[in-house]
DNA sequence: GATGCCAGCTTGTATGAACAAGTGACACCC
DNA sequence: GGGTGTCACTTGTTCATACAAGCTGGCATC
């Protein structure tokens, strides 16, 4: 690819990795190379191979147990929450047509809630952003979005179709967002958003509120964003051993048990 | 606590500083001793205490970028992604009075989706669960589950009040739960539903459909659990640096900016 | 007084070694 | 033949070290 030029060695072979078990290298239920052998054939430490075959594990994409040989669990590649941050660049990797369009740009007062999220003073100024987002021309998604003073000014310059602001933030302000939390529930669509989305008002849509961070900490904005029901899902993988904090909670772990399973 | 008698020396740094964050000792903002300290303060070397601050990074609980000490971004315990496998372990962790009730339990064959999912002959039985879980008192979720015929006798000799019916089969059958694939989205309430959870019909509920498989990748059920709006949230956070494979796609990447930022 | 630079600190990446713990398959024995 | 035990292999954990890359604060300079 070329991509990762200076980058990392373990990002080179976690990527290489990755690109064989997506191409059916390594079918599912297979059992990768030992450590020791993927080591040797990229002439790196097993400590180096540990980083990469670990960040696949935390995608999902292969599993692990002491004594027995990884194995890969899935082959495909999808919404994962790594990369809830950008709708653009989620759509994108699924090879749709997104298009976007902003609806209205508003300067008004911090409500109550995006004040306390943002950590500004209730009374300051948001710009408050409303845009619809489409995938293969479907209206798919309602943004409603409060940025903070400081990068209102980069957001108003911004054309109307931007396909990924946060992206034109990073490279017309040097503004990175770095840190990101999310809250997802289910709510009713309103009036605007079944308008919006083509759907009936009081039909069910999937919420995704986030707030994006800066590397400082500095909260850049606050989002609602809504999608229809049935065109996006959210999936995410876990295994009780990346939790075993979690897990040890209990009275008593039970052994793992000798049961021969055949793998069906 | 007691709990992780045996456990790993990292396990037992990421736990005590989980609990300092928690407690307070490190308020939100706060910058963590650096590595080095932790290192001598806990006799152990740096690698020890990055796979414990690591652990707490991938909870969101700490940042950290290259250069600079890290950083506390949450004091809260929450719904965390890597618990999602099981409600009753969630529901006592908040402190909240949690209570269930099997509706019905019935052996079918496999409808389309569940042969699929789990990997059986689409004609082959399964034993297909009906439950409501209340919190409080309050119905919040409705559970539909399919399990394999292979823990379906387990399953059958359960009352109907358990608690946690994976709980119940680890401790019956020494089958362990290890990894889960959960797909999160909305849907409009059924008539079940709606009576059940004491909603009107075609109120939004937000739905998580949910995989488990044990160790060695064979499926134990498939589960359909819809939550009333309202009821429930499923958060998670991420990092930039947590995925830097991704981030790497784009043609370039912006240089961290030197940009002085205040913290507010 | 404001600016720029630098030295020291801190995290990120990588190596190589060692031992513990669990798995799987083979050989062996009854 | 079936059960059992052994053993090589594999992953999990930990150590000590080294260098690269990025950040911070203070000092020197202008």
């Amino acid at each position: 690819m070329g991509a990762g030029v200076g980058s990392s060695r373990y990002l080179e072979i976690a990527e290489a990795l990755r690109k064989s078990i997506l191409g059916g290298e390594y079918p599912v239920g297979a059992r990768l190379p030992s450590e020791s052998d993927l080591a040797a054939r990229w002439s790196v430490s097993r400590g180096t191979v540990r980083q990469a075959v670990g960040l696949l594990a935390s995608d999902g994409l292969i599993g692990s147990r002491q004594g027995a040989r990884r194995v890969v669990l899935r082959q495909e590649r999808r919404h994962s929450f790594q990369q809830l941050n950008s709708f653009a660049q989620w759509a994108q990797a699924l090879g749709c047509e997104v298009s976007s369009r902003i609806l209205s740009r508003t300067s008004r007062p911090a409500t109550a809630e995006e004040s306390s999220r943002l950590g500004v003073a209730p009374d300051s100024e948001v710009l408050y952003v409303v845009r619809v987002r489409r995938l293969d021309g479907e209206p798919v998604m309602v943004e409603r979005t409060a940025y903070t003073d400081w990068v209102a000014p980069v957001v108003r310059a911004l054309p109307d179709d931007v396909v990924s602001i946060m992206d034109s933030i990073a490279e017309n302000a040097d503004i990175v967002a770095h840190y990101g939390e999310h809250l997802i529930d289910a709510v009713a669509a309103g009036s605007e958003d079944a308008r919006l989305l083509r759907v009936r008002r009081g039909s069910p849509l999937l919420r995704q509120r986030h707030l994006t961070y800066t590397a400082a900490g500095r909260p850049i904005e606050w989002t609602d964003d809504r999608y229809r029901a049935g065109s996006v899902a959210f999936s995410v993988s876990n295994s009780a051993a990346a939790t075993p904090l979690e897990r040890h909670a209990g009275p008593e772990v039970t052994p793992q048990p000798p049961r021969p399973e055949q793998p069906q």
